[in-house]
RNA sequence: GGGCGGGUAGCUCAGUUGGGAGAGCAUCGGCCUUACAAGCCGGGGGUCACAGGUUCAAGCCCUGUUCCGCCCA
């Protein structure tokens, strides 16, 4: 349809089906151009903030990326209803080492590399990179209608973020917090950079456990040692045992000669070695070797690194220098054998590393980095989980939290690549000195020679993104916006990045802002596939929310992400779910239509709804309903149990407003009596209202569409207040009156169905009420009875026989009766049932036959017979019932 | 090896002060009843992994067993 002619108030009808591909254009680019999305400084409004955690600038939106921030905005969107000073900070991370990636690959195409350009170059190239494809995620959160404040969008590269990245690095440094030191790291051969140990993920390998012979230098017999990774024994400097090993206790000698490149080394004792491991005795090899080079340091060996920066054995590997540290692997067990040093091979299963940016086996390499001396900072923020200032949500993260944060070890955090913050240090060509400065300095503070040469490393991603939730609200600068939304109010994200991230931003959080970056951490679940497994492009199992949203519209995407967002588990997303979630959208539309047949040519000021106790049961009834959903929906976003506000909103429509409520209230919509029929436009009005407010954070699009074809509609929904409860509303009474009348209609109308009477044919029926005298509820409301039910005559009292050639119900202490009499073709219908009961007879002989046959009891599998047995079971039932039936209709014709 | 989460309807999963066993999809029967067949009405379907315990009462709390998944080392 032509959005243009529905301007509130105008022509106000809906399409006779929702149309959200319009729809969803349409609405967002109105609420970006009308900057109602834009955070408001006002003073007099509580402030509700969140920062969004930045995607990669490589991003491209996949389903985890859908769930994260169709939650925030829910949030967001309810909390700016809410009347609350609302900021929804969005942005991108430059992502290191994935964009240099993506640059890289780009340039191969071309047949050039980044280092024939030199640095400055490429660094200009990703930059245009950026500008022409980076950040497409963030046109795709705007396709998923995320109310983001997109004029305070941020990138860690940008000018005023990478001054915090300074300001933080060099505070850090005089601080004593950042070090340059040599030390065991995970080097990636393939990007050229060392890694964090968070970014080397642990796979169960299946490799080889091979048994080398060490022979003593005196040539007289051997030590085994076992190894999975042979090719490093060519930079051993010791061998190393437990000292209490009984098997190594008196050693002929205490030096081996090392195989292949007979080298003299030691064999020393310590008390970390594993006895059980192996043979016991462990080749040490200190710059290949995070425990190794712990070894050495305790006993004074040297490092012999034997790998270059690619993973290519180097001089120090003698004759195997050239070759890949693989190939490396082959030949030295190759020539092993042949020297018969080779005690034997096992199979073996061990967790090898591996680089999460490009999977190449990492090596632990011996180099020279920048850490952050990190316990001092994470005591900070065990301290604000412990005392409650930061609360994880669900609770049980926090054991995770703290159990990383106990025994976090030291950050590395420069990284050998060009895309990136470069480390603001210096070193002076001429003394030596080691400069660390906010500013770019011009001379050697120490003997002012002007010749220094700057870090040629950036720093990990990560360092900046620690910064986000401050820097990307003006500091180091002391913004109004710091005062107003630090700490920001709650940070969404998946858990998978808790150490990575979150435990990063309250470690920097606490330190430079002294207070926490953010009051809850809400960690929602990943979203896997149908086997439980992560999604990954490489693994193709991923499920692109793009396709969702063409397929089945943002809204049944986003309801179905919300309904799905349970606390503490995983998500396996299945279309046909979200599937199912569209037809409540179209639900919801379809209801809406029909208010609209009622409401298009009102007045809004002729909605005023009446004094609440004047009103009939119906509309105290789906009051007081909503009001119990407005609290259930406010409980849910409140306790962030986003499925349980789903649910109830979703229950309420469908079930209570769609299937009870505007039935029951339809003839007073389409009769004469113009009080009640004004009544009922003006309860259908408000409640309506509630419906699309509640709904509106999950749901905006269609709400919106709907919002502004209802009378009185202003600039936009999303700006109106989120729906109160109101205590005037509560109403137990009216609830249970209607459970009642609601018990017997159903009783009527599963009449009919059981009985096979034609939902139109008229019919009549009594009620007759044991117990309780429920008499007078149900006389009072025998027209909505009737009429629900379309029962002709309705008889209700308190005793009475139970009439002939009548079926029944019992529902609670009420006895339902219909007669039949005229209602059915007898003949008609007992032929069927008779026919019915041939065929079921038929079915229970073939049962019992085989059954009773002790040849199948005895030689059938057990479930088998269970299975028959059962049948048995549900066929004899079901002929009770036929033959009950035909009895009814046999009175009937008596 | 350590930690965490989970086993509820055919499938995917909800289920918090312990008292009703539920949703979506699927399924069976009947309906084009003028908002909606992407729908309406009615129905079937579950020893809530297993074994004990606490309690008037356990899917929910405790203990043990077992299977599955994830994280860390």
């Amino acid at each position: 349809m032509n959005d243009q002619d529905k301007t509130p108030g105008n022509n106000n009808e809906l399409a006779k089906a929702y149309e959200f591909q319009d729809v969803e254009q349409k609405w967002y680019a109105r609420w970006d151009e009308g900057k109602l999305f834009a955070a408001s400084l006002d003073e007099d409004k509580p402030s509700f903030s969140i920062v969004i955690p930045p995607p990669n600038v490589t991003g491209v939106l996949h389903v985890g990326h859908a769930l994260n921030n169709t939650l925030q905005d829910v949030l967001v969107r309810y909390k700016r209803m809410d009347k609350c000073n609302t900021l929804w900070l969005p942005g991108t991370d430059h992502a290191g080492i994935a964009t240099q990636n993506v640059v890289e690959r780009q340039l191969a195409e071309e047949g050039k590399n980044r280092h024939d350009m030199g640095r400055d170059q490429f660094i200009d190239r990703v930059w245009q990179w950026r500008e022409e494809s980076g950040g497409q995620i963030i046109n795709q959160l705007k396709r998923l209608g995320c109310s983001c404040d997109w004029d305070r969008e941020r990138f860690t590269m940008d000018e005023g973020l990478s001054r915090a990245v300074r300001e933080v690095f060099v505070r850090l440094y005089n601080d004593g917090l950042i070090y340059k030191d040599d030390y065991i790291i995970n080097w990636c051969p393939r990007c050229h950079t060392a890694l964090a140990d968070l970014e080397v993920e642990h796979e169960p390998t299946d490799g080889k456990l091979y048994h080398i012979r060490y022979p003593y230098a005196s040539g007289d017999g051997y030590v085994v040692v076992a190894t999975t990774r042979p090719e490093t024994m060519l930079g051993d400097t010791a061998v190393a045992v437990h000292p209490d090993d009984e098997r190594y206790n008196r050693l002929p000698e205490k030096a081996v000669i090392l195989p292949l490149v007979n080298r003299r080394i030691p064999i020393v004792f310590d008390e970390h070695v594993e006895r059980e491991f192996g043979t016991g005795a462990l080749k040490v090899t200190p710059a290949h070797d995070l425990n190794d080079f712990e070894i050495s340091r305790r006993h004074n060996l040297p490092s012999l690194k034997v790998m270059d920066d690619n993973g290519i054995m180097n001089h120090e590997a003698g004759p195997y220098m050239g070759l890949d540290r693989f190939a490396c692997r082959k030949k030295i067990v190759a020539d092993l054998e042949e020297q018969s040093l080779l005690e034997k091979i096992e199979d073996y299963q061990h967790g090898v590393g591996h680089c999460y940016r490009c999977r190449t086996v990492v090596e632990p390499a011996l180099s020279k980095q920048w850490f952050v001396s990190i316990k001092p900072l994470a005591e900070k923020a065990i301290g604000a989980v412990k005392d409650g200032r930061i609360q994880f949500h669900p609770k049980s993260w926090e054991n995770t939290f703290f159990d990383w944060m106990y025994n976090i070890r030291d950050w590395c955090i420069s990284r050998q690549i060009w895309w990136g913050h470069k480390i603001p240090a210096w070193t002076c060509e001429s003394c030596g000195e080691l400069i660390v400065s906010e500013t770019d300095p011009t001379e050697c503070p120490k003997c002012k020679e002007p010749a220094l040469k700057q870090e040629t490393d950036v720093l990990d991603t990560w360092f900046s993104s620690a910064l986000w939730p401050f820097s990307t609200l003006g500091w180091p600068d002391k913004t109004a916006e710091l005062a107003m939304f630090y700490p920001t109010s709650v940070l969404i994200t998946s858990f998978d990045i808790i150490f990575f991230w979150v435990a990063r931003m309250m470690m920097m959080g606490l330190y430079f802002m002294e207070d926490i970056p953010f009051r809850d951490v809400y960690l929602h679940a990943l979203v896997r596939d149908k086997h439980g497994q992560k999604m990954s492009k490489s693994k193709g199992n991923v499920m692109d929310p793009l396709l969702i949203m063409d397929k089945y519209g943002t809204d049944a995407l986003r309801f179905t992400l919300t309904a799905f967002a349970a606390q503490g588990r995983d998500v396996r997303l299945s279309e046909e779910r979200i599937e199912g979630y569209r037809h409540f959208i179209n639900k919801i539309w379809n209801a809406a239509r029909f208010s609209l047949m009622h409401l298009k040519d009102v007045d809004p000021g002729n909605l005023t709804m009446p004094e609440y106790n004047n009103l009939a049961l119906p509309h105290q009834w789906i009051l007081s309903r909503a009001n119990r959903t407005i609290s259930e929906v406010r409980r849910g976003l409140d306790d962030y149990r986003f499925n349980e506000s789903a649910l109830a909103v979703y229950q309420f429509v469908w079930r209570e407003f769609c299937d009870w409520y505007l039935e029951w209230i339809k003839p007073d919509l389409y009769g004469d009596n113009k009080e009640t029929r004004d009544i009922g436009r003006a309860v259908l009005h408000s409640v309506l209202e509630i419906v699309l407010k509640l709904l509106h954070p999950i749901t905006p699009f269609v709400t919106e569409e709907i919002w502004q074809v209802l009378p009185g509609a202003r600039q936009s929904i999303m700006t109106e207040d989120f729906p109160r409860t109101n205590p005037a509303w509560d109403n137990a009474a009216a609830e249970k009156t209607t459970e009642l009348l609601m018990g017997v209609i159903t009783g009527i109308r599963n009449i009919r169905s059981e009985m096979m009477i034609h939902p139109s044919a008229p019919i009549n029926a009594s009620i007759i009420c044991h117990g309780p005298d429920k008499t007078a509820p149900l006389e009072s409301h025998s027209e909505t009875i009737k009429v629900l039910t379309r029962v002709e005559d309705l008889a209700i009292a308190r005793q009475g026989e139970r009439p002939k050639g009548a079926a029944s119900y019992i529902y609670e202490n009420i006895e339902i009766f219909v007669p039949l009499a005229g209602l059915v073709d007898i003949e008609k219908e007992t032929a069927k049932l008779g026919k019915e009961q041939e065929k079921v007879e038929q079915q229970l002989k073939k049962v019992e036959g085989k059954l009773n046959n002790q040849k199948f009891l005895s030689n059938a599998p057990e479930d088998v017979v269970a299975k028959e047995k059962e049948k048995q079971e549900v066929l004899t039932a079901k002929l009770a019932k036929i033959a009950e039936s035909i009895k009814r209709l046999g009175e009937v014709a008596a």
